[in-house]
DNA sequence: TAGTTCTTGTCAAATATTGTCTAAATCTAA
DNA sequence: TTAGATTTAGACAATATTTGACAAGAACTA
């Protein structure tokens, strides 16, 4: 499940309006409307909002977007693999000191 | 072996200069004194220059450059691992298509 | 068809990145 | 030590990227 398609289907759950999501938000209905088409990322602080105003874990919602940065880094790169794997030991090796 | 050590190193190595290297990527001294410190991170374009110039392998330059911008995405999160995971996974389900 | 919701395109503002210059710091050899 | 060379650090303009906002169009609903 892709960060876009959760925050629909989240906000369809729950019967929210484009704009009443928008206003928790703080921004207009358009952006949520593309963050919802993957056409624009959220920013980390309506991150934080998304999951407070749809009702999502917020380390679920973290997790996928953070997911989606390391994704579009090396989509297409057809080292693409290797390189991840090289960020993921060199996160395991840190966080053990 | 992180990018700007493996830069440093090579250059060494080799008995280059930073100037020579620096003219040799299009840049001055400045520039590749800072990448070799880890000040900034160098452009796909110098990468490439970069593979040439110090006789390095072009894959394993691009992978370390791939590596280090995935580790700066997720770096500190507490999520971070998970969320490398949930990437790496995507891009195998996707190369299988 | 009118009213509402959602989508799309555009563009300026805000941020972030990059290249270059200058001068200071460090190193090396005589 | 000092002169000359190399490397580093700071500052700042140029560029590129991201973001927010607006307006108009498309799609849906009653």
């Amino acid at each position: 499940m892709i960060l876009s398609e959760l925050l629909k289907s989240k906000r369809e759950t729950k019967n929210l309006l484009l704009r009443e999501v928008a206003s928790m938000i703080d921004t207009d209905t358009a952006l949520i409307s593309k963050i919802e088409k993957g056409d624009r990322k959220p920013t980390r602080e309506q991150i934080d909002k998304l999951a407070i105003a749809l009702d999502i874990e917020h380390s679920k919602l973290l997790k996928l977007w953070l997911s989606e940065k390391v994704y579009e880094d090396v989509k297409g790169e057809d080292v693409a693999i290797d390189a991840i794997k090289i960020a993921l030991k060199r996160i395991k090796t840190e966080e053990k000191n």
